[in-house]
DNA sequence: TTGACATATTCCTATATGGGTATATGATTG
DNA sequence: CAATCATATACCCATATAGGAATATGTCAA
């Protein structure tokens, strides 16, 4: 019986794990090639409980995947798991590209040709 | 003197604003033409005073800017704010995009073509 | 087997919520 | 001015962190 929902899990969906600058960190570092936990350590300054933990979070939205290899484990990017992200950002998009711009004086003018076209009123 | 960060504040960025689904919903709605807070309550089927709040949240980051009409105060999606997210994402398209499937092929291509021209190794 | 290495987990603590409810603030109308 | 409408805030409560430190788990080398 849930009767407080104080904040949604970061393990959620992607939007919540990628909510926390540290992950996209790990994330952006991963884009170069698949990466063993300690390299992550060493590149992002963290310490090695916080990198597993985030790690942890980005396992669970499917966000990377981990291979194990002798006594390290290394993870890797699966950009897939963001493109929920992209798709509902993408529509925004008409905000401040240039190229929306264009789209639209297109349509304005084809709206304009079909109401010479036939006289509808409203 | 801050010795603990719990979790960043959702009014730190837009990927913390947005993280929260039903604030992703406001935006959706606000996508389709200003509407004054009553509006978004009805048709989000949420409390008023929680609409208020995420509308603040929003606001904070910059997603949306209000404008006073008499007693009522009409919200208006600005969609800029949410560029950092496309930028960031945009460069995971690759992972699951055909688009890019088709652009790596050329710069296979281009690679081993400038490796034949020199013979460089590694 | 023992010790060094690489990671993951567990605890602890302060904090930032998000929903529910009640109330404050402001504008509009009679 | 009083009553009403439209919003914003204030409080209370339970929860999910994120970082720090210590410890557990598993693997490899001597």
């Amino acid at each position: 019986m849930i009767a407080f929902m104080a904040r949604a899990a970061t393990t959620a969906d992607a939007f919540n794990a990628v909510a926390e600058p540290r992950r996209r960190q790990i994330l952006d570092v991963l884009a170069g090639g698949e990466r063993p936990v300690n390299d992550l350590v060493r590149q992002l300054g963290l310490a090695q409980p916080q990198v597993s933990k985030h790690l942890r979070v980005l396992r669970e939205v499917g966000v990377v995947n981990v291979r194990e290899e002798g006594r390290m484990r290394v993870y890797r990017l699966n950009g897939h798991a963001l493109k929920p992200i992209h798709d509902w950002v993408k529509n925004y998009e008409r905000s401040w590209s240039d190229r929306f711009d264009q789209l639209d004086v297109v349509l304005v003018d084809l709206r304009q040709k079909e109401e010479e076209g036939d006289g509808n009123d409203e």
